[in-house]
DNA sequence: CGCCGTTTTGATAAAACTCAATCATCGTGG
DNA sequence: CCACGATGATTGAGTTTTATCAAAACGGCG
């Protein structure tokens, strides 16, 4: 299960200029008389369910996090993967249980953050309100595009656009190129598709040489081409 | 193009009760200092483009309005279809232009409100905020939601799904049915299928009686054996 | 009535899934 | 340290699902 690390310390948190709380003046952040705290999961772990009563939002510190739902029959469709700065589980807003579950992809560190409480610094802390209100939108934005990417593109050009945007959006690239800790699997249920269907292509683009992956290390060679060859047919 | 119907009348406005400013109190609403206008579309034609700066969000006061994003080779998308007391259009709320197109499907009828002040009326009307903060927690529920359809489930399950959610949501049920303006064209942009398996699928159904169309109203004569027909393998 | 755009239907091809077997990888315990 | 087992990834063959292309039918409107 969980395990809560510690009292949220705004001051200190490394990644606090990611956060919705990046604006606030330092002198604010101590007289906030705010509940956060500091929890930690383990790959797989849960930290909310779908139909749980939303009363804290969350900011990843570090690792992945999935937003997943499910149908009956155990088809699992992954929403968002989220990363470190993101603010997620809102739903407590409009009092609403949570829409979806939240699953740990790596070791992760999230802060809690009690939904009443968060609501009522919106009122006092104009900069608040606009660093939450413009996760929303964003989010709200990026639902669209998934929709776009699910309904309107074939497998080759989704999977292809994933590595695309993960390769250009990811915060720690080195030499040896990006870490992609998903699996396949879960590749799949981000994209709609089989776990053989996402490893053909992944296959047939590393023999390729597109890209090359080594241990959870993923390296675009070729983006040009990796573009051209996932566009099936023409304009892509 | 579209028609300028009048200066917004809030007061009067026939929809009122289903806007964000649906608890405003009569009074508040003689001082707002607020440039709405009423503007009318008809059928195809776009309210505003992907792309263009977002400089008022929109209530729809009457007919059914399509968000639609394209891909370069002319694959649509339609992310949302959008009813009677609808918000859309808010990106301008984070400074960001707009991220897909909003289209007219039936007659229209929307009230133009300035971001700019709209987001002033936040700050000054509690409730305005509550109400408009609902209308985005909702919209990014469906979004979660029909990325499951589209990446979860199968064209005849997509299709029943929409049919029962749209028979059951419908404001305006009688005798003959719900109206279903949709075309085949559109439900297919929706749910990411083809024309013809979407007129495959209805004629099927329509022929074994669990559907009936007439005119372009829709009727579901037998919502179960609608869902199981639809749930090819196993549960659903 | 005749025309145009939409819908339906059919035949075929392509895409993606399923099932099954093999192959890697990585951690564990002997 | 190596062998073993477990889990995840790959590959292949066959099937199902969905798209594509083409033609016919339908429906509304001048």
């Amino acid at each position: 299960m969980s395990k809560i690390v510690g009292k949220g310390e705004c001051r200190s948190c490394p990644m606090r200029h990611l956060s919705i709380f990046a604006e606030l003046p330092e002198a604010r952040l101590d007289n906030l008389h705010f509940r956060t705290s500091v929890l930690t999961y383990r790959p797989g772990e849960t930290i909310y369910y779908q139909g749980d009563r939303s009363e804290a939002a969350y900011t990843l510190r570090r690792g992945l996090v999935k937003l997943t739902k499910m149908l009956p029959n155990g088809r699992t469709q992954i929403t968002q993967v989220l990363r470190t700065g993101d603010l997620f589980g809102w739903d407590g807003f409009a009092e609403l249980a949570y829409n979806h579950n939240a699953v740990a992809i790596t070791e992760v560190e999230v802060c809690r953050l009690p939904v009443r409480e968060l609501d009522a610094l919106r009122y006092e802390d104009r900069v608040v309100d606009r660093a939450i209100l413009r996760r929303w939108v964003k989010s709200l934005r990026e639902s669209e595009d998934m929709m776009l990417e699910l309904g309107a593109k074939k497998a080759a050009e989704r999977l292809a656009s994933f590595l695309l945007d993960w390769w250009e959006n990811a915060p720690d690239r080195d030499e040896e190129g990006v870490p992609l800790p998903l699996s396949r699997t879960e590749i799949g249920e981000l994209l709609g598709l089989t776990i053989e269907t996402v490893s053909r292509f992944l296959s047939d683009w590393r023999k390729s040489g597109f890209i090359s992956e080594k241990g959870h290390k993923l390296r675009i060679l070729d983006p040009e081409g990796l573009k051209k060859r996932a566009c099936s047919s023409g304009v892509c």
